[in-house]
RNA sequence: GCGCCCGUAGCUCAGUUGGAUAGAGCACCGGCCUUCUAAGCCGGUGGUCGCAGGUUCGAGUCCUGCCGGGCGCGCCA
C-alpha cells in the first residue's frame, strides 16, 4: 500500500524518534512499514524498535512502548500499540480509510518517467507456438500491463528472427522433402482449411530427422540460409512467405490470450539496413571488439567477456566471436545493434509499414523499404529502459548486451538494460506419455524438455482449445439457459484466465513441469476461482441495485451518513475490514512485482484476496441483512474488493464473465 | 571445470529487500446447498525448511562449505 497515511506515520516517527531519544536526524533509521501476519495484531507494523535496540541499549519492547505513548494522534490512525515483542503496531481509522478508497476508485492519471521498451514473445517464425512460448508471452504481457498501471509509457516489441536457421529448415523441408514450389507453399499457407503453423511444426521435425539420417545434407541448410540472408531469390521469397504467414498465426494465437504488440521488429531489416555495420564501426573505434590475430580465433573480430567478480589472475579471459573469419556477423552482433537502436544510440532507424490491424488500430512492423508508412508511424525506439523477456538459457548473451553498452560509454543504458529471465517450461512425464511420447522416464530426468526441433511439446492452440471445451461443458451444466454463443464467450474467458494464471503463478526461477491435468483444473488456485469470486460479488451488487436501487456509485455517499460500527466493532467487522485493507494492497504488490520482476506476487495477491472474499461471502450475508448500516457497509466493502480484484485480473490479461 | 537457477507437507508450490505461531492448492478423511451461484465454505491428517558450520536480539530468508537436480558455457541461433 502506498498511501498518504504511510507518509504521515513515517514523518511522525522520524520526529518522535529524534525528540524522545535525542537522536540526530542522521542516526534515525529509515522507517519500514510492513503488513502484520495477522490482522488482529494491527494494520501497519513498524519494526524500528529492533534496529534501535543496540544503539539505545534498551529492550525493543521498552522502546516501542515509549514510542507508542510519545507519538500522539496521527491523522488517519485510530490507535497505536506496542506489541510485547517490540513491534509498533498501528490501527487505521477504518471509516475514513474505506471512504477515501471508494473515492479513489476512478484510477487517477499518474504518468511518470520516460519510455520503456518491453520485448517479449520472439518465437522463431517457422512453426506453431507451444506452451513454453506462452510462458514468455504471459510474463511479458503482464509486465507491460503492470508498468502501464504504474503510469509508465510502454512500447511492446516482438522480435522476429526471419533470417535464422529455423526458417531455413522449413524452406528445406518444403523444397527438398516435399518438392514444393513457392506457389505451392503460398497456396497451402493461404488455404483456410490448412493449419499452416501446425503443418510446419511437423515438417520441421521431419527435416531434423532428415539431417540426422545424412549429415552431408547440412550443406543444403547452410546454402539455404545464405540465400535467405542475401535476398532477391526464390528461396528467400519462400522464407519470407513462411515467416510472414507463421507470424500471423502466432499473432492470432496470442490475441486469443489478450496479448498484443506495438511493433514487430524483423531481423532481416536489421541486416538490410546495415545496423550492424554502424554498431561495428563504433565498437571497433572504441576497441570494444578487436581483430584476433593468433590462436584458434585468428581472423575473427571478438569481444572480451568479463568474468563475474573479477577473474583471478592466471585465469584466461574468454573471447566471444562477433564477426566470423569469413566476414559474416553472428547473431550476437545483430542483437547488440538492436539493443543500441532500442536506446536510440545507433544513429539509424528502421522504416515502418502497417503489418496488420486489430480493432481498427494499426500494428506496425519494421521494413527496409522507405515510404510505406505515409508519415503515420509513431516514433519507435529511443527508450529510457529496456526489458528483454527471454528464458534464462540466454542469460550469458543478455549479459553481453549490457556489457557492450557499458563498453561503448553508456553506463546508464547498461544499467537500464534488463534481462527478464525465467526458467523454461518442460512437460511432466504423465503429460509426455499422454501426448504419445513413450519411455521418457527411462533417462531418469525429472521432466521432459520441450523441443520444437523434435516436435515435442504442447501446442498453444491445442491447449487453449481443450481449455475452452472443458470450460464450455462446465458452464453448460451450471447455466443451461444461456445461449450457445454466450456459453462459448464465457468458456473462452475462463480458458484464458486458466492458462494465463497457471503460467504466472510460479516464481520465474522455477522450471514448470507442465501437467495437462493440472492446467485443465478450474478448482483451487486457478484463474477461474478468481473470476468466480468476482461474479459472486457482482451478483450481490446487481441484486442490491435491482431490489433497493442502491447503485455502486451511490454507495459511498449512502454509507457516509451511517454509523461506522459495522466496520469497526465485533468479529464480523474485523473480517470486513480485513477484506478492505487486503484489497488496498494492490499498488504495493504491483510495485513489488515490477521491482523484483516476480509477476507471481500479483497472482498470489489476487488469489489471497479472492480467498478472503469467498470466506467472507459464506459468513456474512448482504441481501438478507436487515440492518441498513451493516448491509450497506458490507456492500461498500464488496464493491471495493471486487473492483480491485477485477483490476488485478486485467493486469494479468484476464476478463471476467457475467455469469459462470 | 566455470557460471546461473532450484531443493520447504505424499505431490505442485508461496513465504513480502532478516521479524510475530512456516502457509496455500491438489490428494486423503469428516461436515455444509429450503439461505446473495457448492468452479465454493468450515474442520482434520500431514514439516529435522537438503546437510553442516557461521553472522545476528532474531535465519526458510544473509555468508561459507558440502550433497542432490536442472540449464548454460560453439567461427549454431
Amino acid at each position: 500500500m502506498i498511501l498518504p497515511v504511510h507518509d504521515r506515520v513515517r514523518q511522525r516517527l522520524q520526529v518522535t524518534l529524534q525528540q524522545t531519544f535525542g537522536l540526530d536526524a542522521a542516526a534515525v533509521p529509515a522507517v519500514v512499514i510492513e503488513t502484520p501476519p495477522r490482522r488482529a495484531l494491527g494494520d501497519l507494523a513498524v519494526p524500528v524498535a529492533f534496529e534501535l535496540a543496540r544503539t539505545l541499549r534498551k529492550a525493543p519492547r521498552a522502546i516501542a512502548q515509549e514510542l507508542a505513548t510519545a507519538l500522539g494522534p496521527i491523522e488517519g490512525i485510530d490507535r497505536v500499540e506496542a506489541a510485547p515483542n517490540g513491534y509498533l503496531n498501528f490501527f487505521l481509522d477504518r471509516r475514513t480509510f474505506l471512504l477515501a478508497r471508494l473515492a479513489d476508485d476512478t484510477g487517477a492519471d499518474r504518468s511518470t518517467g520516460g519510455k520503456v521498451i518491453v520485448e517479449h514473445t520472439a518465437i522463431n517464425p517457422n512453426k506453431a507456438a507451444h506452451i513454453g512460448h506462452l510462458r514468455n508471452a504471459a510474463l511479458g504481457d503482464t509486465l507491460v500491463r503492470l508498468l502501464r498501471f504504474q503510469g509508465r509509457q510502454v512500447e511492446v516489441q516482438n522480435y522476429i528472427d526471419d533470417t535464422g536457421v529455423q526458417v531455413a529448415d522449413v524452406v528445406v523441408g518444403f523444397t527438398q522433402l516435399e518438392g514444393k514450389t513457392l506457389a505451392d507453399v503460398a497456396a497451402l499457407a493461404d488455404d483456410p482449411a490448412v493449419r499452416f503453423d501446425y503443418l510446419c511444426w511437423d515438417l520441421y521435425a521431419r527435416v531434423t530427422e532428415w539431417y540426422e539420417a545424412d549429415k552431408t545434407r547440412l550443406t543444403i541448410r547452410a546454402n539455404t540460409m545464405h540465400a535467405i540472408e542475401e535476398g532477391g531469390n526464390p528461396t528467400a521469397e519462400m522464407g519470407a512467405l513462411i515467416a510472414d504467414r507463421i507470424v500471423r498465426c502466432h499473432l492470432k494465437t496470442m490475441a486469443r490470450l489478450n496479448v498484443d504488440y506495438d511493433l514487430l521488429s524483423w531481423e532481416g531489416d536489421i541486416l538490410r539496413l546495415q545496423f550492424w555495420a554502424k554498431a561495428f564501426e563504433e565498437l571497433k573505434a572504441l576497441g570494444a571488439v578487436f581483430l584476433q590475430t593468433e590462436g584458434p580465433l585468428a581472423g575473427c573480430w571478438v569481444m572480451k567477456i568479463e568474468e563475474a567478480d573479477g577473474a583471478a589472475e592466471g585465469e584466461e579471459e574468454r573471447e566471444k566471436v562477433i564477426v566470423r573469419s569469413n566476414g559474416t556477423v553472428t547473431y550476437v552482433g545483430k542483437d547488440i545493434a538492436n539493443q543500441f537502436w532500442k536506446f536510440g544510440l545507433l544513429g539509424r532507424d528502421f522504416h515502418y509499414r502497417v503489418f496488420d490491424e486489430r480493432d481498427g488500430r494499426p500494428l506496425w512492423a519494421t521494413t527496409s523499404t522507405p515510404g510505406q508508412d505515409r508519415g503515420l508511424s509513431p516514433a519507435f525506439g529511443k527508450a529510457e529502459a529496456v526489458y528483454n523477456v527471454i528464458d534464462s538459457r540466454q542469460a550469458y548473451l543478455q549479459q553481453l548486451l549490457k556489457q557492450s553498452l557499458a563498453a561503448m560509454g553508456f553506463p546508464t543504458q547498461a544499467a537500464n538494460s534488463t534481462h527478464f529471465a525465467y526458467e523454461m517450461v518442460a512437460l511432466s512425464h504423465a503429460t509426455a506419455r499422454e501426448l504419445g511420447y513413450a519411455d521418457t522416464e527411462g533417462d531418469g530426468k525429472p521432466f521432459v524438455e520441450v523441443s520444437g526441433r523434435k516436435g515435442l511439446g504442447v501446442k498453444a492452440d491445442d491447449l487453449i482449445d481443450r481449455l475452452i471445451a472443458t470450460a464450455a461443458e462446465e458452464v453448460r451444466s451450471r447455466q443451461p439457459d444461456l445461449p450457445a454463443e454466450v456459453i462459448q464467450a464465457t468458456a473462452s474467458r475462463i480458458a484464458v484466465a486458466a492458462v494465463r494464471y497457471f503460467l504466472v503463478k510460479f516464481s520465474r526461477g522455477k522450471v514448470i513441469a507442465f501437467d495437462i491435468k493440472e492446467a485443465l483444473s478450474f478448482e483451487g488456485e486457478t484463474g477461474p476461482y478468481l473470476q468466480y469470486a468476482i461474479v459472486r460479488a457482482r451478483k450481490i451488487l446487481a441484486k442490491l441495485e435491482e431490489r433497493d436501487a442502491v447503485t455502486a456509485a451511490s454507495l459511498s455517499s449512502r454509507v457516509a451518513t451511517l454509523s461506522a460500527a459495522p466496520l469497526s466493532e465485533g468479529e464480523d467487522a474485523d473480517e470486513l475490514w480485513n477484506l478492505v485493507l487486503e484489497a488496498a494492497r494492490l499498488d504495493e504488490l504491483v510495485e513489488s512485482a515490477v521491482r523484483s520482476l516476480e509477476i507471481s506476487h500479483v497472482a498470489k495477491f489476487a488469489f489471497g484476496l479472492a480467498q478472503a472474499f469467498n470466506a467472507f461471502y459464506h459468513r456474512q450475508a448482504i441481501l438478507k441483512e436487515t440492518r441498513d448500516d451493516v448491509r450497506l457497509w458490507r456492500a461498500a466493502a464488496v464493491h471495493y474488493c471486487a473492483s480491485q480484484l477485477t483490476r488485478t485480473l486485467h493486469l494479468m490479461g484476464c476478463e471476467v464473465p457475467e455469469r459462470m
